[in-house]
DNA sequence: CGCCTTATTGAACAGGTGTTTAGTATTAGA
DNA sequence: TCTAATACTAAACACCTGTTCAATAAGGCG
């Protein structure tokens, strides 16, 4: 077996999966790409179908075996420290942000995946305590994913609204400190009433 | 000018377009699904373009009519309160969840209308007392947007998450109560230094 | 009525798609 | 070195796409 040319098979199809989205890119167009003929395409992997999935799993073997980056990633996700993410796992990103818009199981794995890893981050961050006891950390964990995939999901939107690059350092902090100061302070005003009551709980 | 089969045709076309994605949807399915020839359709909007063009700036069109309407969507968007906007508009949302996947300009313009009506929803709650007064305005309107729609975008995998559909009433409420907790307290501890700070400058 | 515009269609076109097939190189193993 | 498997390709297939064209039906208007 040729691994070498299914390799690069892999790679040059997934980074134009990530750069175009999946309906938008044709098995011609990546055997084209990678100089070759897209019989050799389907004669390696069954058919488009199959090297798209090829291609998740992939990602997402390298996403478990890079584990302990991608924690920090998530971390930094869901704090909005994006700059320092988007560096190191760009690309990935984005072929991830894909696999989220074309849906289907794979997506459903990846968010759940993201939930989980969030939820152990509230813990652990509850543990240290840094952060505040809260009614129920489930959803909180998946508050927190969906705020920080949010960025990702409407990039071109966010990028367009701020005219430049929201993966720049400069507008990546803006966003990041805006989102760190909901997460500390909130926004809306808790009544007087609910004060005293949270005053009450506290002490006791 | 027929404007029946017209406004029949840009009817079925935009809830094609809602339920599969502009790229799913081909001219000759909106055909076949309103009865009438693939001819036809180009005979009266020119191409599939200018139908999906049209189709969005008659969806624009009617937002901008009901505004009022779609501001109380707006502010229910922000706070997550899902349930009751999505029974007066769910198959607009829908489309203009496929607007804003499908890019370009029209998401550019959508995304940015919201992003202001979230702004002017702030000053107004500001105003009543029932916000705290911000950093910086304009990026907690960009920030509470882009909350507001990450759960439309990624419905599909919010659904699989909760096991249901988040626009049920009760997985509704348990998302919307879980960001207001965000919005009224935060998550994360501030130091007692900068709490001192605070209560300074609050009676300042 | 007849005329002209409009509505509507079936058939065809050119191009793109994923996949198959038959054939040729290339390589590995006995 | 001969053989069998693998790597690879050009060409063709069947299908789907958006669009065009010529033709027919239907109204509106003088």
């Amino acid at each position: 077996m040729n691994t070498r040319t299914r390799e690069n098979l892999l790679e040059v199809a997934t980074r134009a999966f990530a750069r175009d989205g999946f309906a938008a890119t044709s098995l011609r167009s990546i055997a084209k790409e990678a100089g070759v003929s897209p019989a050799l395409v389907v004669h390696h992997f069954g058919s488009r179908d199959e090297l798209i999935e090829e291609c998740i799993v992939r990602a997402l073997g390298l996403w478990v075996s890079e584990k302990q980056e991608f924690v920090d990633v998530s971390l930094s996700v869901a704090i909005g420290q994006w700059q320092g993410a988007i560096d190191k796992h760009g690309d990935k990103l984005q072929f991830f942000r894909q696999v989220l818009v074309h849906g289907g199981d794979a997506a459903n794995i990846l968010f759940s995946r993201m939930v989980q890893e969030a939820r152990i981050m509230i813990d652990s961050e509850m543990l240290k305590g840094k952060m505040r006891k809260v009614e129920n950390p489930d959803d909180l964990a998946l508050l927190m994913t969906l705020h920080g995939l949010a960025p990702l999901m409407l990039q071109n939107q966010v990028n367009n609204h701020l005219g430049g690059s929201f993966l720049e350092p400069e507008l990546g902090a803006r966003l990041a400190s805006a989102n760190l100061e909901i997460y500390r302070k909130g926004v809306y005003k808790t009544s007087d009433a609910e004060k005293k009551k949270k005053k009450k709980a506290g002490k006791k």
